[in-house]
DNA sequence: TCAAAGACGTAACTGTATAACGATCGCATT
DNA sequence: AATGCGATCGTTATACAGTTACGTCTTTGA
């Protein structure tokens, strides 16, 4: 996320939570910056040493951070790399799906109707509930997928 | 799974693999008895702790018979939980989707095409190739529903 | 029979996440 | 200003998950 991004999105969670009067503590809003300045994922540990950078801090100051940004929708977790990244709409809650490649370790969030509406259908027919869908894909972008067609 | 379902699905193990020409070793034979003997999905240590009760163990022993069961295909690994459990259709390679309780723990595994078709849509649509799809669906099943609506 | 590959034992280690408890801060009420 | 209370934060320790590295033994096929 470049900087001029990245000062809009922080810009963007500032009003949000003003508006839902929950504080966007300086704990809270420094590592949402980490993650958003990110290009990718970052661990909860990576997020960590640079926290501690000009100041102290142990798992929990990062992991409660994150929990809570978690829960405002301002980040996801992606499961399949115990990573976290920052969402590209975190206005209204959602339930989103992301592509992430192997090659490049870049991610694409998706909202996509269809995939939800068919997770919804099958869940229906066995009387399933749905509260958290995770939906993870793992594969190859296109521009790796291009960058190994020129290779051969 | 009874005592019945889990004596024919190790038998199935047994023949799939002759089939495949590779090695169902009494390490491996173990542990995918744990994994379906248990109603719910257990952890690596869990597997590890059993495995322990009359010989000696340690993570990679666990780890590595986890690892060609899963390549095999006759166990699946849900992330969400970092758990394990025994697939109900090992025959024939498959993207499944599972849906979890958050209640009592148990998991329905599906193979839904609807779902892997509007997943494999979305990504074509971004020229992404798919290798390992993860759809797991946090919720609540019909049971546990149940003695919800019955409590109020 | 004899290498080569596969499977296993073992120890140490890295990485991910949580429990527990006390101190502190922000804010409303007295 | 002082009091009280819930939310937040600091700190230590620990639980849980997974890997690296290396040596030994077993299976298998030439
Ligand atoms: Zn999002
Ligand atoms: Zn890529
Ligand atoms: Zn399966
Ligand atoms: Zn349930």
């Amino acid at each position: 996320m470049d900087e001029q991004t990245l000062t809009a999105a922080l810009a963007r969670a500032e009003s949000l939570c003003a508006e839902r009067g929950v504080r966007l503590t300086a704990q809270r809003r420094r590592v949402l910056e980490l993650v958003c300045r990110a290009e990718r994922p970052v661990g909860a540990y990576e997020i960590l040493d640079q926290v501690r950078d000009g100041g102290k801090a142990a798992p929990p100051t990062v992991y409660r951070a994150l929990d809570w940004l978690l829960a405002q929708g301002l980040v996801h977790k992606l499961e399949t790399l115990h990573a976290y990244i920052g969402c590209t709409h975190p206005e209204h809650p959602h339930a989103s799906q992301f592509l992430i490649c192997s090659g490049c370790g870049c991610v694409a969030e998706l909202e996509d109707a269809a995939i939800a509406g068919s997770l919804q259908s099958a869940a229906e027919e066995t009387g399933f509930q749905p509260s958290r869908p995770v939906v993870e894909v793992l594969g190859t972008c296109s521009d790796c997928s291009d960058k190994r067609r020129n290779d051969r």
